[in-house]
DNA sequence: CTTCCTGCAAACAATTTGCAGACAG
DNA sequence: CTGTCTGCAAATTGTTTGCAGGAAG
C-alpha cells in the first residue's frame, strides 16, 4: 500500500527499482525528512527516529543519509563547526534563507538566479555543476522577540 | 617603515589603532593571506609560515584566523568535511567560483547579486545580514586536461 | 613590568569506519 | 538462504582549549 505521501513513495519505488532494500530504519528517516520543513540535522533526525526505533543508531543515520544523498533524494547543506543540516523536499541545489537565532532554514522564492549562473558560465570558461546561495538574517518571529514594537523598522 | 602592501599596512594600522599586538606571527599569517589569491587553508597558511618561523604551531595558525576573523579582515569559508579556506583580499561576503578538480578558489566578477538580496529582504521580511554564494565547476584549465581538444564543447 | 600572545599537548565534536550479527528479498 | 544493512564501538580529522613560558609595548 502506498504511504500517501507523494515523496515518500516516489524514493520506495525508486529504491525497489534500483535494487535497494527497503528497511523500516530507512523509511523513518526519509519519512521525517520529508515531513520537516526547517532542514534538521543528522542528530535530531536521530532523536525523531529512535521515538520509533530505539535501538537506531546514530553510523545508520549517517549511512542512510549519505545513501540517500548518493541517490539524489536528499540535498546536504555543510556548515564547518555546526553540524550538517539535510532537505529531504527539494533535493537539488536551491537558495535557503537562515535565521542565525533560531536556526530555522527555509526555502525562498528567488528567480533570476539561473540567468546569473548562466551568464557567470560563460563569463568565467567553467563548466558550472552545481551551486550554494545562502542568505544569513533574523527571521520575522526573531526580531519581533528581540525588540518588540520595532521590528519593522530599519 | 610601511610594508608596502596596502592591504598588509592597512591591517598593521587597524591593530595598532585597536591596541592589539604586532607579532611576527600575526605579519606572517597575513602576508600570506594577502598574497595568495587561490583562498588557502589553515594548513596550507601553517607550511607557508614554517618556512620562515618554523618553531610555529597550527593553534598559533587558528587563533589568529579566528581574530583577524572577528576584526572583519579575513573572510572564512567553511566547508564541512574539507578544511575551511580564508580570504584575505577581500574580507566581506561576496561569490566565490570553486574549482572541484583543483580546488582553486576565485571571486568572479557578478553584478545583480545585490539587487536580488534586497528584493529577498523586502518579500521574506527576514533582517539579512550577510550570504554565501559558491558556485562549483570545473575551470578552463582544468576541462582542458581532462578532454584535451574538446574542453570548449558541450 | 604587565598583559597579551604563543606553543605544546590534550580535548572536542561531528562524522566515518570495521566488523559481526540481523533481516529483507 | 544470501548479500546487504544495521548497530556498536573505536577511529578519524579539522579545529579548539588550557596552561605555562615568552615577548610586545
Amino acid at each position: 500500500m502506498p504511504s500517501g505521501a507523494p515523496r515518500l513513495d516516489k524514493v520506495i519505488r525508486k529504491l525497489r527499482d534500483l535494487g535497494f532494500r527497503i528497511t523500516p530504519q530507512r523509511l523513518a528517516i526519509f519519512e521525517v525528512l520529508s515531513r520537516r520543513e526547517d532542514h534538521p540535522g543528522a542528530e535530531q533526525i536521530y532523536s525523531e527516529v529512535k521515538q520509533n526505533f530505539p535501538t537506531t543508531s546514530i553510523a545508520t543515520i549517517y549511512k542512510t543519509l549519505a545513501f540517500l544523498k548518493s541517490i539524489g533524494e536528499v540535498l546536504e547543506l555543510e556548515f564547518s563547526g555546526d553540524c550538517n543540516r539535510y532537505d529531504g523536499r527539494i533535493p537539488h541545489p536551491h537558495p535557503h534563507l537562515i535565521c542565525i537565532k533560531c536556526k530555522k532554514i527555509v526555502d525562498p522564492e528567488l528567480a533570476s538566479l539561473a540567468s546569473m549562473t548562466e551568464k557567470l558560465a560563460r563569463q568565467s570558461g567553467y563548466r558550472l555543476l552545481s551551486h550554494r546561495l545562502d542568505f544569513y538574517g533574523i527571521c520575522p518571529g526573531c526580531l519581533k522577540k528581540e525588540s518588540p514594537g520595532e521590528a519593522e523598522s530599519r
